[in-house]
DNA sequence: GATGAATGAGATTTCATTCAT
DNA sequence: TATGAATGAAATCTCATTCAT
């Protein structure tokens, strides 16, 4: 009987809070597929049986992770306000990337394995794509508000926002040193102008080219 | 005796096609992790002692997999000529999108093991490594050829690298139906006015703000 | 240190016997083997330190179930007076059938358990077969005295019980909706005209033939 | 891929067999659910790997036995021909009992575990449930023609046909060195005059008592 | 007295690799 | 050259029992 049924104590809360934390960790490291219960519990100093005494499974742990980052994210999307095409529209969007980015400092081995399609377990690989899809669409929404319904296709919203996805893992995984500010202000600006700027073109607009659209910006 | 080692014949040459064909195709499916050998041979209609007569082990077919999307990524960057502050600039980084465009259809599923750092075979890595890397240091060398050496850094590049190859994943792996053609035109554009363009900023740059770049890319 | 070594307040003997319910209850649904502490513990709607407090492990836990169904049994035999070759005698033997039948609603699991061999542990293996050996023995004696010592093979004897065993079990446990009353009747009248008549035979009488016992039967 | 999908040459067939044979020793010595993979592989001499080679699990090498024993319990029923209330009537009756008694030779294991309700797996269960069912049948339309149809009862039939089980699993199992012949002569003669005979009447009919029905017979 | 938590031995199952034909 | 068979190390999962509160 998982956790999910039971009634903890604080001592089991701490525990499974534990082996939450564990694998994230050794998700962190090893990635979705390479992740053995064995790791886990080694990082949460327990064993197997207590693995067990907590979750069915270890797509069970992974569900329970991605509960929190979906959560997480779903809130990303509500607090991201109109984004004009001024630079205060601009603001937003920077803003909107840094709790992109604080979310992925609390969920990134999680959001990574959603972005990078390794999930097999259907019910969390639908919440992913739910919690994907479902700030696309609201970005899709800030988009078509900000360019008058000329930019509103969600697909390439869709890609967009694996583009952020990938650039902020850069950020915020690799040993790089980077440092994050300065990257988002400059990821900020070319999303504005990409896509949020007055005469911006999806890139997806169907039959459009790259002369016309060129054009077009040329003489605004 | 594995196959490196051994001349092959037509025949035999046939079935270590087969097993390299199916080994992309299961790598395309699965992931690098989760691919097994008995996939493998099912897919390619063999047997598992046939497997282990052309390769040495499971590393080993993703190591020549490696190795030919390698050798054509190393193409890539060979090719790739000046790109000027201009229209030609653009041009050509248009058509080398489209070489990547074309090397990620024959080599994906490697490319994003690459991308994805999923891959724990440390000589694989290593190749991974110094493929990207080398694209990384030519697209470095053209950027700061064209910034007359205001930008030049090669981790920025390597950061923008990942995210074209995101890009091109999705492209040329969902099942979105989505045009290449006018998606990579877009991109195109948008890098080159990001990195190329006359006054353009690398990411990186210290104290970079989006306005005054704005302002020079309207008065160019 | 278990309960057997300990006084028992009037809450404490309330706990145990809700334990032994409960285990009585979780061997009728899943059989011997495969209960679980874990079932039992979730019936008594208590925990696994509690049980342990009651029982030094599983094993005794079924012990003290199949001392009670021990008991109850050999009362079974005491009562078991003789059982003539007229109507008298088939009466006491459906009486002790009424009995069996009864003793087998309180303890069916553990007689059953006893029945198909499924006990592991030595001391209450033994217990059973001790206490089915005593009912046979009895009833072999009964049967000898009947028939005038002709027929008193205890092994046969022993089959016969286990064939009852067997009637009473799918009487009692399967979801017949059986009245067990004309079956018993029934029963009791063919064990009589079978093991108890004049000139009936064992079934174990070497050279016994069907026909002259029918012609036996037929002239009485 | 367990064998069922694939072929299997001499070897694979020989090892197959063998686990099956193992199966059903170590089901005939431990029960259906104490018998552990560990087991099976060490009396059949092999390894861990090489019984999932062959079946899925534990469930599926049961599964396997259960249908051979199917198989042969069906073609028992098949063969029971009429039974006349005259002595080629019991003649007829003690043939199905010898075969069922070389029946039980060979699959005994899994009529027990059958018969003893220890499946657990819903397939083997309906299988079990069906053989019996249908075996049950026969029995019962025997029964019916033979008595004019006064005695039709299939719920009482199962019961016959549960304790006719019991008494074989006692002939074939027990190491009691017991001579089968007479038993089965013995057993066929009970059964004849108790189900078959003319003014037979059936364990289950409403309102039976025992005097009157000892009357009827005592008067034929 | 009672309980939730923890444990670890043992059972099941998977899969890369080797072997015999 | 090809293959089915076999293996065993390692991973997952279960459960009787002990422990700390």
């Amino acid at each position: 009987m998982p956790a999910a049924t039971r009634e903890l104590r604080s001592q089991g809360k701490k525990t499974r809070a534990r082996l939450l934390e564990a694998g994230m960790q050794v998700l962190a490291e090893r990635g979705y597929q390479a992740t053995r219960v064995d790791d886990i519990v080694r990082v949460a100093d327990t064993s197997h049986g207590t693995f067990y005494l907590y979750f069915e499974n270890k797509d069970d742990l992974f569900a329970a992770l991605a509960h929190a980052a979906a959560d997480d994210m779903a809130a990303l999307a509500d607090q991201l306000g109109a984004v004009g095409p001024g630079p205060e529209g601009e603001a937003e969007l920077r803003t909107f990337l840094g709790r992109f980015h604080e979310t992925y400092e609390r969920h990134g081995p999680v959001i990574r394995a959603w972005a990078e399609n390794q999930v097999t377990d259907p019910a969390v690989l639908t919440l992913g794509l739910d919690t994907f899809g479902g700030i696309a669409a609201v970005l899709a929404d800030r988009v078509a508000e900000s360019t008058g319904g000329l930019v509103d296709d969600a697909l390439a919203t869709t890609i967009l926002l694996a583009t952020v996805e990938r650039l902020v893992y850069f950020v915020t995984s690799r040993p790089l040193a980077l440092d994050a500010g300065p990257l988002l202000d400059e990821l900020a600006g070319m999303l504005h102008r990409g896509f949020f700027g007055a005469g911006a073109t999806a890139p997806r607009r169907r039959g459009a080219q790259s002369k016309p659209r060129r054009t077009t910006r040329r003489s605004r």
